[in-house]
DNA sequence: TATGTCAAGTCCCATATGGGACTATTGAAA
DNA sequence: TTTCAATAGTCCCATATGGGACTTGACATA
């Protein structure tokens, strides 16, 4: 079992932000890593699906016919990175590709009814995690989270 | 420039949790990640310090003589990696490993005046993104991320 | 129809990452 | 004092990752 110490927010620089900001920025990763970093390590077990790969499934089971670039800029991830996940997915049947015929550039995305059972068979244990991870927030807590973290997510400067 | 459409949390699966719960875990690790991802890419480019190298000088800057699993523990970040970042900011005199002569496997860490002076220069990117991340935030809302965020990284269970 | 530019993806390569085995040391039990 | 288990850390190796070059296609301008 793990006490978790978390550092208090104190540096020498003179700092812009209230100190517990930074405090703030740092547990946000932190919580952000110990909550995925598990969820990763058993879909890859269980179920041979990367990161990459989950995180395709879980952008096209909320919109249909994605271009590969929408889902980069969705998750912030490298072109490169979501190329080879859509690729794996396509040969295994999840998601279908389908080219545009006016634009041999372009291909639309879609999963298939096996990557959406597939996916609602992954999103149980993320729905799982999650209910551990949020479970010392109460009811307003969770609604003051929500609320922010939408803020941030809407509002975030793009990564280069 | 980036138009960042998050995704509407909504799923198939039986939520256990109220869906935009999914959706602001989903927003935390986006967040986590687009805050990170440029700060590292500069660190590693201008000054050779990988994020385990930053990491561990973060956490040397706040505790001193502490053992390496000790922040395994606080960043959830492994022991292998942990260990090559001490070796090579030991090398490089950014940080100083004492063996405890009352246990030959035990060293601690404590940071050198050389590293607490790169760390103070690595922290102002840090602030200065942090200010740019959490700019859409008010008074309010940066006081309540700061109190679930330390809630959250308090509770959060281990990492296998 | 050439020509330059941008857009969507893919490929190549160097590096970062993490699992698991291994070493060395300590402390406890037998 | 041997044996066993636990601890702290390192090593090895397979894989994940991301930068940047490259490919192909579209479109604008001439």
């Amino acid at each position: 079992m793990r006490t978790n110490l978390t550092i208090p927010a104190q540096t020498d620089s003179g700092a812009v932000l209230e100190e517990n900001m930074i405090g703030a920025l740092w547990h946000i990763c932190f919580v952000a890593n110990s909550f995925v970093f598990p969820i990763y390590a058993q879909y890859d077990k269980k179920y041979k699906i990367s990161r990459m790969e989950f995180v395709i499934l879980y952008v096209l089971s909320h919109r249909d016919n994605l271009m590969a670039w929408e889902i980069c800029r969705m998750t912030g991830l490298p072109k490169n990175n979501i190329s080879r996940g859509v690729n794996k997915l396509e040969t295994r049947k999840l998601i279908i590709r389908t080219p545009d015929p006016a634009d041999a550039r372009r291909a639309l995305l879609t999963i298939t009814a096996q990557g959406k059972a597939l996916f609602d068979e992954l999103i149980v244990s993320y729905v799982d995690r999650a209910e551990t991870c949020l479970s010392p927030l109460d009811k307003k807590d969770r609604k003051d989270l929500e609320r922010i973290m939408t803020k941030l997510a809407l509002a975030t400067p793009s990564v280069a």
